[in-house]
DNA sequence: ATCTCAATAAAGAAAAACTTTAGTATAGGG
DNA sequence: CCCTATACTAAAGTTTTTCTTTATTGAGAT
């Protein structure tokens, strides 16, 4: 029992509680046009005006008497169970990253994209204005690999690549000013070496026993030191002075601008992931309107980040 | 306060009721993939599963709870409204036709259409099996001049263009044999000559005076007999002897054909009507695909009958 | 009369929905 | 255990619907 004309008849409940088709259709997200079609379609197909257009605004049509009460129920009806199923919240998005990448990168920037977009909520590992609800994320943030294409089938929903990153030694401007002082042989005399291990699986990760064996001179066992998990735990200890470590200047080229922390040696002495930022979007997320925004800003930005930090490295 | 998904949600209460999408999507008169894509599409969207596909048969996932019963009621009070509006009866044709054409031309003919399309009903000029419903008739069959394209806007709806008739004089049988005995001259002499004035707002309407005058010889007084409004009336007449009558062939071809009533004189001595036979449909109407259907076998029908009289004013 | 606003018409563009074809999993029968 | 029938799913391509844009009409207000 296909029922169609759908929309028509729900333009017909829109117009007649709106009062214009104007206002129906705002409330519908359409052109006044739009509205208009559909309700002339479905009056074509019956052969029968169901809206009387008078000067004071839209009225049913004597025809529509019968169906009217059943027609506002049944989308009084839907507008339950829309709202059972938040249906009508499109303008939330919710993103499970990498702790590291949202504290460090997304978070800063995201300001810029909620003034543009003052009415979508987001809600980031679990936290956020968005409240709780049904589903899944919209939108997955690792570091991972380069998936190949070919590798079997994606897994369903679409990867953006976002940006590699860039690792090299980081320090407090303070052991900065101390390092160059020294000569160049000894340079990392005297400082600790911490150890990130956030890049570590990484298949072009670069080591502290890597870099003195590339640029540094002599240092008595480089793998020593303190370990840590996250990005921003280390970059903590770095602004304390703790000593330095080797980080992905994507993430901290804020603080790098700010003068937060600086590179002590020339920033070509590092090396470029192999793996990147990725961003997964779920199979469906796409079909909202805010997620296609996000999308668009955040390659966008992830794009402008990678020029940054690659001009950082060419430059510095 | 747009509602998305409202197919979906359609689908997702068929398939419910149903118990199986297969079975769903032939209730909804599409395929069973349509169907599945339909669910898909919102369970995509929603990031949950909103069927439980069991060997069982289908069943609400739990997500689907809390909407379900608005659900239910939204779809029943939709079938209502459509029920109360007839959207579902697509099959149903109402045909306004002038009397002498529905009942000398269609009627006869239309029993091969509803052989092909059992499921059809019919309204013609209000009776007939379909049921008096609300709204307009989807086809108006009338006798007019031809209208030019370009004169003002078309009123809305197609138009088809029929057939043209062919006015001769027509007589019984047993009339034709006595005239065929007299002398040219005189040959209508002693039969009363009937009227018809259906067609005679046509801009070559064929009248006895003008008969007499192209083919007649001597009558005293022509315009002068009973005058008959509608055709099949002066075809009774005819039959009972009562006298000749200029009459369109396109009409009466299968009476003719028959031998219930036969041309007195060559057909060539006749006229083709400037107007002709048209249908026009109503805009909307041929939405439905009964009326489509109704729209071609009409047409090819009447090219037939067109072609049958053609044939007979050149052959007889 | 002229202006403004809402509604309508028409055309073209965009998006949705559908069918087709092919493929996968599962239950029942040999 | 294997085969087959069945229901569902996936992907691709096509058709239909729906929407926007642009222009026009018509009614009421200035």
């Amino acid at each position: 029992m296909s029922l169609p004309y759908l929309k028509s008849l729900e333009a017909v409940d829109a117009a007649l509680q709106a009062g214009s088709l104007k206002q129906a259709a705002a409330a519908l997200s359409i052109t006044p046009a739009a509205a208009g079609q559909r309700i002339k379609a479905l009056e074509e197909f019956l052969g029968v005006d169901l809206l009387v257009r008078t000067r004071a605004g839209l009225r049913a049509a004597p025809e529509l008497e019968g169906a009217l009460p059943h027609l506002q129920r049944a989308f009084a009806e839907l507008k339950l169970a829309a709202d059972a199923l938040d249906l009508q919240r499109t303008d939330e998005i919710r993103i499970a990253a990498v702790s590291d990448w949202a504290d460090l990168w997304l978070t800063p920037r995201l300001a810029q994209f909620r003034a543009r977009h003052p009415n979508v909520m987001f809600a980031i590992n679990g936290a956020g204005d968005a409240p709780q609800r049904i589903g899944r994320v919209d939108c997955e943030v690792v570091f991972a690999p380069l998936e190949e294409k070919s590798t079997g089938r994606s897994p369903a929903g679409e990867t953006d690549i976002l940006f590699h990153d860039y690792l090299a030694p980081v320090g407090s401007p303070a052991n900065e000013r101390r390092v160059r002082a020294s000569p160049d042989a000894e340079r990392l005399e005297g400082f600790p070496l911490l150890h990130l291990d956030f890049y570590k699986d990484d298949a072009e990760a670069l080591t502290w026993p890597d870099w003195i064996a590339r640029y540094g001179g002599r240092f008595t066992a480089p793998e020593r030191g303190i370990r840590f998990q996250r990005v921003t735990t280390a970059l903590e200890a770095v602004r304390s002075d703790a000593g330095f470590v080797i980080a992905g200047l994507a993430l901290l080229a804020d603080h790098i601008a700010r003068a937060e922390v600086s590179l002590p040696f020339p920033a070509a002495a590092g090396q470029w992931t192999a793996g990147a930022f990725q961003a997964r979007y779920r199979p469906g997320a796409l079909r909202k309107p805010a997620m296609r925004a996000f999308r668009k800003w955040l390659s966008a930005e992830a794009a402008a980040s990678a020029e940054r930090v690659a001009a950082l490295v060419a430059s510095h």
